[in-house]
DNA sequence: TTTGAGCCGTGAT
DNA sequence: ATCACGGCTCAAA
């Protein structure tokens, strides 16, 4: 049984960090309630306009006065984040009609744990990618970063506050060159208030 | 501080 | 079923 699922996107330029963010959904109609499927940052417009282009995703202008809310809210929700007024948007997330549908965006038993320990910790704090591998009993640090590398959800699942073990950042959204991944990944932590950024 | 070998789950094929 | 590939670590140089 299959349900036709049409992804549309919505992009804003948040204030505080640089990059623009991209959230693809899918807005359910039934339950009036937004499913996420991918927060993205991009550094300009035009190439969020590419990245749409190419994916041939929904840039609907008629949307549900509903839809249109809850990505309204949700738009609010991370400049307050960004700005310190929001200390925890995973949990803000709950508050909110967005369902994160996490078992189906971590879909094997080890990445479930993962991300299960990830969203224990707390704002504001960090851990490094060889304690989360220990907390799930397993020795497969280097393949947490595997999981996290992956992590549909930047920002709202917190891989930022997972560092290396030698006090350096470590890595944050694979596919761009790594000082801007660094460097956002850095703003983070500093917005969170984190020691470790300075 | 840099290098290199070991590690182990993933995603692509 | 493979297999190459990392958001990593540790030790050695």
């Amino acid at each position: 049984m299959w349900r036709y699922v049409e992804i549309s996107v919505f992009y804003f330029k948040p204030n505080i960090i640089d990059p623009f963010i991209i959230i693809s959904y899918d807005y359910l109609k039934n339950q009036k309630k937004i499913n996420l499927t991918e927060i993205r940052f991009f550094k300009s417009e035009s190439d969020i306009l590419e990245y749409i282009r190419i994916n041939k995703f929904e840039m609907s202008n008629h949307k549900d006065d509903k839809e249109r809310s809850i990505l309204l809210q949700l738009e609010n929700a991370i400049n307050d984040y960004l700005t310190g007024i929001i200390i925890d948007l995973f949990e803000e997330m709950k508050s909110m009609d967005v369902l994160l549908d996490l078992r189906n965006k971590f879909k094997t038993d080890f990445s479930q744990k993962v991300i299960n320990s990830l969203i224990k910790i707390r704002p504001g704090e960090s851990t490094t990618y060889s304690d989360i591998a220990k907390k799930i009993n397993s020795k497969a640090y280097r393949a947490v970063g595997s999981v996290l590398r992956n992590n549909p959800l930047p920002l709202i699942i917190p891989c930022h506050r997972v560092i290396k073990q030698n006090g350096k950042l470590g890595g944050f959204m694979g596919q761009m060159d790594e000082d801007w991944g660094t460097n956002l990944k850095r703003s983070l932590l500093k917005i969170e208030g984190n020691i470790i950024s300075k």
